[in-house]
RNA sequence: GGAUGGAUUCCCGAGAGGCCAAAGGGGACAGACUGUAAAUCUGCUGCAAAUUGCUUCGGUGGUUCGAAUCCACCUCCAUCCA
């Protein structure tokens, strides 16, 4: 199976603007592509793990990727999706990220010897002439076909500022420059980047008279319609400080019976065959799907041994086990103890489980906390340090939230 | 620059001097049912030393016994005019 017939196969595929040309190079490893990442967190997430999985895919099939890191075009910032002005970010914070995001990437991409290339558009957007570039670039975009463009749809009713409009140029000279210094001849991303990429395309092929390529990527979508990566307190990060391997291979444990198979299928490098076989499984059989889900997953973010503990962890949670070594840990310090007790709500808050003292006695109130597997419906329990000593206790909040809470 | 309308809790959105920690919906959280799923039903949703107290309705000041609500100024947003 060629490269080409497998990102389809997997659903990997939206748009394309030369189907025949693309499935050309890039089977015969002649292709020389970008994505770009904008450093607009401190680490990477859901939706750039998936770019980073198409460029190994690639790079597996002997094309040679660039990694762009949006130093310069974060300063002004993608309008697209968005409802509102994303919050303007210091120079300083923009440098912070793209090392986080350096560090991160090349767990995941091959760098060495040229094989990919790892590179920041701060590089050249941040000295150009503001003039020069009006007459060099802007003169081949019209503001007529711009607003059109399906990312500033959205805009139009709440307002676009000159500078995020100025955002799809910013993308478009990217591609131009990466185009004239390392020959890249092709860019992929999101696909809600289609109008950005295309501006690219056209740039080169108006300035230069050459062709260059765009595809893009579905997008991961649940059943719902909304994109896969997001909870309630916001991304599933890949560095874990910020989402640990445990949250991680839950998020995926859990996920909707209808979107098992397509992640597995877009995720997850597992042979096509093998995921097909699991199409045919059904009701509670799927929870094997989920299971192989999460585990793959988390084995290509934070590593087989990671994984496992992840695994081992959930499945001594939920399904009876004893194996209680890799659950996740809340420490306690002897301040938070007063004359060496603490009553459960300070249990709740001090371990994460709760935010607020009133959250947790609303969920101690509605049956929903239980100290090693006890359920306590007085708010005045407390606890004596020493019991929290050793193997400390484990306390749960609702079905799926546990901790294992000790003193340190 | 001018005119008009607007800003309410996580989001949408009622509220038009006391009965307002603020209707209703969504979301989130908890419970029941389940398969760690979905759907459904129930509860709950500012904070706390919790039959009470404290802080909230864009900001600052004012009127009043009492202000989300009235007044003044300011900030931001939308629409129309320039």
């Amino acid at each position: 199976m060629t490269i080409f017939d497998e990102l389809k196969a997997r659903g990997l595929l939206a748009q394309l603007t030369d189907e025949e040309e693309i499935k050309e190079l890039i089977n015969h490893g002649k292709a020389t592509f970008y994505i770009g990442f904008d450093p607009t967190a401190d680490s990477l997430h859901v939706g750039h793990f998936m770019a980073l999985c198409l460029m190994k895919r690639l790079q597996m099939a002997g094309n040679r990727p660039i990694a762009l890191l949006g130093g310069g075009t974060a300063m002004i910032g993608d309008p697209t999706g968005r409802s509102d002005l994303r919050q303007m970010m210091t120079k300083e914070t923009i440098h912070y990220n793209v090392e986080c995001f350096k560090k991160q990437m090349s767990h995941f991409i091959d760098f060495s010897e040229g094989k990919a290339l790892l590179v920041n558009n701060a590089d050249w957007l941040l000295d150009l002439n503001y003039v020069e570039l009006l007459r060099e670039v802007g003169v081949h975009f019209s503001v007529n076909r711009m607003l059109t463009a399906e990312c500033y749809k959205q805009r139009m009713e709440k307002g676009l500022s000159f500078l995020e409009f100025n955002y799809m140029i910013m993308q478009s000279y990217d591609f131009f420059t990466l185009f004239q210094k390392y020959g890249c001849n092709m860019q992929f991303g999101g696909d809600d980047q289609w109008s950005n990429m295309l501006g690219g395309t056209e740039l080169i092929r108006r300035k230069l008279g050459k062709d260059a390529y765009a595809m893009t990527i579905t997008l991961l979508l649940n059943s719902e319609g909304n994109k896969m990566g997001k909870t309630q307190k916001g991304a599933v990060w890949l560095d874990p400080n910020k989402t640990s391997p445990f949250e991680f291979y839950q998020y995926w444990r859990n996920v909707d019976d209808a979107d098992v198979l397509k992640c597995l299928r877009m995720l997850t490098f597992l042979p096509l065959e093998q995921i097909e076989e699991m199409d045919a499984w059904e009701g509670s059989q799927l929870n094997q799907a989920k299971e192989i889900l999460a585990f793959e997953l988390t084995k290509l973010v934070h590593g087989e041994e990671e994984a496992s503990k992840a695994k081992e962890s959930a499945k001594a949670l939920f399904s009876g086990g004893k194996d209680t070594a890799n659950m996740p840990t809340a420490k306690l310090t002897e301040a938070d103890f007063t004359d060496g007790t603490i009553d459960i709500l300070g249990v709740l808050v001090k371990s994460g489980l709760n935010v607020t003292r009133s959250e947790a006695r609303r969920a101690v109130e509605q049956g929903g906390v239980m100290v090693e597997e006890e359920k306590i419906t007085d708010v005045k329990t407390v606890y004596q340090m020493e019991q929290f000593t050793k193997e400390g206790l484990i306390v749960r909040r609702g079905k799926k939230n546990y901790k294992r809470v000790v003193i340190e």
